[in-house]
DNA sequence: ACTGGCACTCGACTCTAGCGAGTGCCAGTC
DNA sequence: GACTGGCACTCGCTAGAGTCGAGTGCCAGT
């Protein structure tokens, strides 16, 4: 069923128009507004058919038309133009990027940011440990029968654990040991690390094998079973803009799923970098959000790829903008990591 | 003016049957649900003296009466017999809390435990480095201009900045300024460690001063200037509850209120363990929190204090619950701390 | 293929009336 | 003096009726 050019235009009218005004729009507003060069009865037949493809719907019989999940995924697929930036925007990312101190810092204010400049709901994740190599092993010792495991990632991620050893062990051995896991595998990506803290346990004889076990056990468990991806968020205040127009009356569901790690990280997860990902509505997977879209991206330097990081907002978003900002703050937080 | 038992009783009627059923009690619901002894009559006298003194209003002239925030206030202080907690909430309490592998996994717990247990929103302040002490510091060479700075508190935090050194120094010498640092410094509070740190600067001499100054600065940044306070938050979910009747309407401002982490802190901080503190409506002094309530304590083994905890939700909460289970975490948590 | 005109639909808003929970007050009782 | 039963009154809530108007679908005409 073909859709000729004007056709499409209205819809990318009737998209721009809601989006704008958050309200039900009609034939004659649309004529009004943009330069269609029909009149009001044309442009009606013209709705019948897109409503009839399913691109938009009346919310009741004697109201406007309002774009459907379908209608915004050909809107973004096909008609969005592109919004470059504002120059003031572009500053903003810039401003409230530099001095930041630590990984932390960094991933903090990218996610206010994000949810700053798209008025919208922020996620960042960590960059991903599955992806960052071992720079260094630290081991502290806490007490004769207790280390502190730290393991510092290329990235700037520290994780810690605390290491229960079977008895009580010499400071010597414990530098001994320090410098064995360093030696080995400093430089390797952690998923790569279980061969070599075999290795590790298997060289290792004598007194210090016992400990080399539990450590060895410890090491696996941070680096690769339980390493946690963590994740930031912000703007959750906006999901109330709006009044409770969007999200038909209900937030609870939405901020529900907001404190999920898990379903946030299936959100924002496993898109490379200068790809763009755009969910919307029903396309989401996950039922508490299927009021919502989301746009992420990955973000990382190049084109490898650290982790990800996006906005959840109503369907009824302003996406060429919020793509344009997403991807634009994902490059900037790319090439301000590639900098450790 | 003196209110007698019974009007102190009616209070505590109203405020119960408020809080249970969500809805403005009238005087017939009140001797029918509570063994006052008197009639309707009576007690609507006794209602109309109440209001006089501003412990209860009517939201419209013909419904029932509604605690003022004095009346909670009231009813907190004088009037609520403490709830102890069921067996099963002890029983979520201890399985929750088993098996956290660092801290952040025990804060992170921690929170979502709360906000579970209280159906409201739970705060939890990361033990805070003030009160800490150095257990360990470690620099890492990231190149040959560059360090990183590592330092573990014995609270189990991790904070970590990067080193920008005036010149390449050899790996050895930073092995002899690691030493330095852990001789001097472990052991002491982060806010004792400045005139520690200043001795460490004069006491170096010949090639390694330049790295120590600039270290030294990074260091002093590290344990005092810039010790953010980490915070955790859950159960933002949980402010729909009630549909929009509590916080007239409009979540956004407490939202954006959550957002901030120096409110949090300000909310939650500087209350010594075993101390409660509660915050009702109009008593708290951030603008955007007038229409909830907050339920505050520290937590430490013992008396010393780690941080702080507690929870946010509408002024029309279950307090005697809350308190208590505020408490008990709160007491858990110390604990499980003063463990490492 | 487009347009102007027209009848029609239906939600939003307004107005009215009736209901009933809850009150305040007062005279009467223990 | 404290409490009670009774009664008139208030006022928010709900339901129903009526009106308005934006917006539509359809059709005949250009």
């Amino acid at each position: 069923m073909g859709l000729d050019d004007r056709k499409l235009a209205v819809l990318r009218a009737i998209v721009e128009d809601y989006v704008a005004t958050q309200e039900p729009v009609g034939s004659k507003m649309l004529v009004e507004r943009h330069q269609l060069g029909v009149s009001p009865a044309t442009v009606r037949n013209d709705m019948a058919v897109l409503e009839e493809e399913g691109y938009i719907r009346q919310p009741h019989t004697s109201a406007g038309r309002v774009p459907t999940d379908r209608g915004y995924r050909l809107f973004v697929d096909r008609l969005s133009r592109v919004k470059p930036l504002t120059p003031a925007e572009r500053r903003a990312i810039e401003r409230f990027l530099v001095g930041a101190v630590d990984l932390d810092d960094v991933v903090h204010r990218t996610v206010r940011l994000l949810a700053q400049l798209t008025r919208q709901v922020a996620v960042v994740q960590y960059p991903s440990l599955a992806r960052s190599s071992v720079r260094h092993l630290e081991l502290v010792p806490v007490s004769t029968t207790r280390l502190m495991l730290v393991m510092i990632a290329d990235t700037g991620r520290v994780e810690q654990r605390l290491v229960e050893l079977p008895g009580p062990i010499p400071p010597d051995d414990v530098i001994d040991l320090r410098q064995l896991v360093n030696e080995k595998l400093v430089g390797t990506r952690l998923a790569d690390t279980p061969p070599l803290v075999q290795a590790l346990v298997d060289e290792v004889s004598g007194e210090l094998r016992p400990a080399m076990v539990t450590l060895s056990t410890v090491l696996l468990e941070t680096l690769v079973e339980r390493h946690e991806e963590r994740i930031a968020l912000a703007g959750t205040a906006n999901l109330t803009r709006g009044g409770l127009l969007d999200f038909q009356g209900s937030l609870r569901p939405i901020l529900e799923a907001l404190e999920e790690e898990v379903v946030l990280l299936k959100l924002i997860g496993e898109v490379e970098p200068s790809a763009m990902r755009v969910r919307i509505g029903d396309e989401n997977e996950i039922d508490n959000l299927r009021a919502t879209s989301v746009v992420s991206t990955g973000y990382g330097p190049g084109v490898t790829i650290l982790g990800g990081l996006g906005v959840v907002g109503p369907t009824r978003m302003d996406y060429p903008s919020t793509i344009a900002t997403v991807r634009a703050v994902a490059r900037y937080v790319g090439d301000l990591l590639a900098q450790n």
